[in-house]
DNA sequence: ATGGTTTTTACTGCGTC
DNA sequence: GACGCGGTAAAAACCAT
């Protein structure tokens, strides 16, 4: 960490097309990585636990915490040898990767090699243990449940949180009986799309039925089943969460999302909002956003993106717009 | 099942490029 | 004439009861 070669300050390959938000911010950060005296890089010497100036030397925290071991290791071999953990555990294995696994090498604990009629009685016996491994008929069917519940989220680019949490949900449900008269991929993408509104990065329904193999109607039927049945906390969407994205994909940029979120939020305090489908609001945001900032995108786009239709679009956006001038009188 | 609310579909007219 | 936009009526979907 601390061995390559400073790196001094350089601003010459620095394009300027970036928008003002991201220099700040830039800003910011390279603030807390420069010398108060001579304002040079600074460098963490973790053998001394201390942070110094790479181009004057001036000594400007000490006594850092180390957060790496207290062993030292030379090679990879001796690495293995010293750790003393493993990897971490993880809902998103079946068993949340905790079971045993034969090694697949035929060596004995001395690192000798097998004779070949031990070879053999090992590979049987990793046979075995791998049937008895996925033996119960539950675990099966969490097997598969998590598989799609992957698929689904990286179709979706959700993050590992949520397919964590999805896990968690699914599991839940298995350990209730939630599951007889229910399929697996039901109740699979019921937990991703509950998970995925708990931890605030919702898809909507329409978004999941293009990746999911079950109809709206079951998705929807088991999603509320199952957050009944579990007593699962799931906030209604925040119309909020749904405009960066659409953003994004109609390639505005950061002024009509803080101005969409503006208009956003007037509109909750107003309360208008309630009963009305948050990615509509969303969508008419976006779309009164772009048309305040003089970017130009159409309804049709915006209800593109958006999966929404242009009528309500143009009835959402009416009411923030109205909501703009009487503000504007007041 | 039913009624009330919201969204969608389909169609129309207006103005602009 | 195609396109974007605004409006309307009727159908469809949704939700709580």
């Amino acid at each position: 960490m601390s061995n390559s070669t400073p790196q001094h300050p350089t601003t010459i390959n620095r394009t300027e097309q970036t928008t003002d938000s991201q220099t700040t911010e830039e800003q910011q950060r390279d603030e807390a990585t420069r010398c108060p005296e001579c304002s040079g890089q600074l460098v963490t010497d973790n053998e001394h636990g201390e942070t110094v100036c790479a181009d004057c030397g001036l000594v400007v925290e000490t006594d850092n915490v180390d957060h790496g071991p207290e062993w030292r290791a030379f090679d990879s071999n001796e690495r293995d040898q010293k750790s003393r953990v493993g990897a971490p555990t993880t809902n998103m294995m079946h068993d949340k990767g905790l079971s045993t696994n034969i090694g697949w090498q035929d060596k004995d604990a001395y690192g000798k090699s097998l004779s070949s009629n031990q070879r053999q009685k090992m590979q049987r016996l990793r046979t075995w243990n791998e049937r008895f491994r996925t033996r119960d008929s539950k675990e099966r069917n969490l097997k598969q449940a998590l598989g799609e519940i992957d698929r689904m989220a990286s179709a979706l680019g959700l993050p590992d949180a949520v397919r964590e949490t999805a896990s968690v949900i699914y599991r839940r449900a298995l350990d209730e009986d939630l599951l007889p008269g229910r399929s697996i991929e039901g109740v699979s993408t019921a937990a991703l799309y509950a998970a995925a509104r708990q931890l605030n990065n919702p898809r909507s329904l329409d978004e999941f039925a293009g990746v999911s193999r079950v109809e709206k109607m079951e998705m929807t039927r088991t999603y509320r089943y199952i957050v009944r049945e579990l007593g699962l906390e799931v906030e209604p969407a925040d119309p909020e969460q749904y405009v960066p994205r659409f953003v994004s994909r109609l390639d505005l940029d950061g002024e009509v999302e803080r101005e969409a979120r503006r208009l956003l939020r007037n509109a909750k305090d107003a309360a208008i909002t309630s009963g009305k489908s948050p990615v509509g609001l969303a969508a008419a945001a976006v779309y009164a956003a772009a048309l305040l900032t003089n970017q130009k995108v159409t309804q049709n786009q915006v209800g593109e993106v958006a999966d929404i239709s242009e009528v309500t679009i143009r009835n959402r956006y009416k009411e923030l717009l109205e909501l703009e001038h009487e503000d504007l009188v007041n």
